[in-house]
DNA sequence: ATCCGCTTCAATGTACACAAAGTTTTGATG
DNA sequence: CATCAAAACTTTGTGTACATTGAAGCGGAT
């Protein structure tokens, strides 16, 4: 079995993602070898598909860093987002199955009664809609039928995640309101309606970041 | 200097891309090591990085064959890059210089000139059409300001060259006509138009595609 | 003759050792 | 004391040997 090297890229992708390794930080193979398990050349392997998952950057005969993002980036990446998300969800309008909004349905389920759960706050509270969030995109990716678009989004999704340390996290305000969003996205879905879902889903992912961006945008048509 | 592997990749994208490896063929590594004169782990850091780039796909245990496309795959691939680049030259429009709108005209003069020069036909019109294509293209997205946007657009303008050989070359009418649509876009840039700018760009994409893609598209707001 | 399982073989996966490149330390000189 | 160059060390890049895996071919049993 294929072990070492994806043993190495996951692990290691975990630590980035998690905030284990800070952002900017250099990377030692040997180092990586040793607290991994594995020998230099699966680490090795891992770091070139981290790289092309834009997650570090390689510089050649010096090393890799985790990836920086400065909030400039950060727009950028959203922008992108909203550009290839709204792409797919009208697709998923088109294309997506009943059993899709099922499955959608069922995770913002889940996400409300996370909200119903007293006691969870901050970052427990964070954590676990956080992934819930994560796999809402991600059905919404696979609803478009198209698994390039969706190999496309699904790398941008996850660069953000390495600032989430710096940033802090969100309160039950925004998860209540983000959840919101994502019954309305599901309603459009099911009218079938292409161009309403998205606006909606642009809208979702637009409205969440700073006020910055919308002044950058090109007037009225930069994302359709 | 990182040298064996960089020399692998080159050598090994480029028998892809003009077509000396036919798609779907497998790509042993011991073979490749001793065509390209480098050792097997510079050629698999090479197939890991075409990997990356679409391709070449691999499959765990079972080796790394050369990127076939259907045509379906093509036209899903030609909507996605009406979508990337779409967005990337109303960028432009905003955040272009005019710097951009002269090398875009020097290209498209060079393509103009390429008509003029009797005797050039078939395969060796197409060859030097082709690079000067890519370069207007590349162009375009350098003069939106977003390189993330760029890598994006760059992987999936390279995926259909591994079918040309199938498909066979654009005569001169198509050029001509092609690079007509290239003197419009620039219109649209200088004017600073990114609405028209846009809907010339996916017009240029996808009018050179097969009708059947018209037919799939998601009504009027497909591309949006 | 066909099907099942075992052996054999070819290709990929992994580890390790050596080479090349870059960085830091050190020491001599002005 | 500052500066610069050379040596020592650290880290990445490449080649090669060995391990593992999957596929193909072979042989025997029914």
């Amino acid at each position: 079995m294929t072990r070492a090297s994806a043993l190495a890229y996951e692990t290691m992708r975990r630590w980035i993602l998690d905030g284990e390794v800070q952002p900017g930080q250099r990377l030692i193979e040997e180092d990586l070898a040793q607290r991994v398990g594995v020998s230099r050349t699966s680490i090795r392997e891992g770091l070139r598909r981290l790289a092309a998952d834009g997650l570090v950057r390689t510089e050649a005969s010096r090393g890799s860093f985790v990836l920086e993002l400065s909030t400039a980036e950060v727009d950028e990446v959203f922008q992108l987002r909203a550009l290839l998300e709204g792409h797919a969800v009208s697709l998923a309008a088109v294309h997506g199955q009943p059993a899709d909004w099922e499955e959608l349905t069922d995770i913002a389920r889940q996400i409300d009664a996370l909200l119903g759960e007293s006691g969870l706050e901050g970052p427990a509270l964070f954590a676990r809609f956080q992934d819930l969030n994560h796999r809402f995109h991600q059905t919404l990716l696979r609803a478009s039928r198209s698994s390039r678009l969706q190999a496309l989004a699904k790398t941008l999704i996850e660069l953000p995640l390495v600032t989430l340390k710096q940033h802090g996290w969100p309160g039950e305000v925004q998860v209540r309101r983000s959840n919101q969003q994502h019954w309305e996205i599901i309603e459009a879905l099911r009218a079938r309606d292409p161009f309403l879902v998205r606006l909606r889903l642009q809208s979702h992912l637009l409205g969440a970041r700073p006020r910055a961006l919308v002044a950058q945008m090109v007037p009225a048509t930069a994302l359709m």
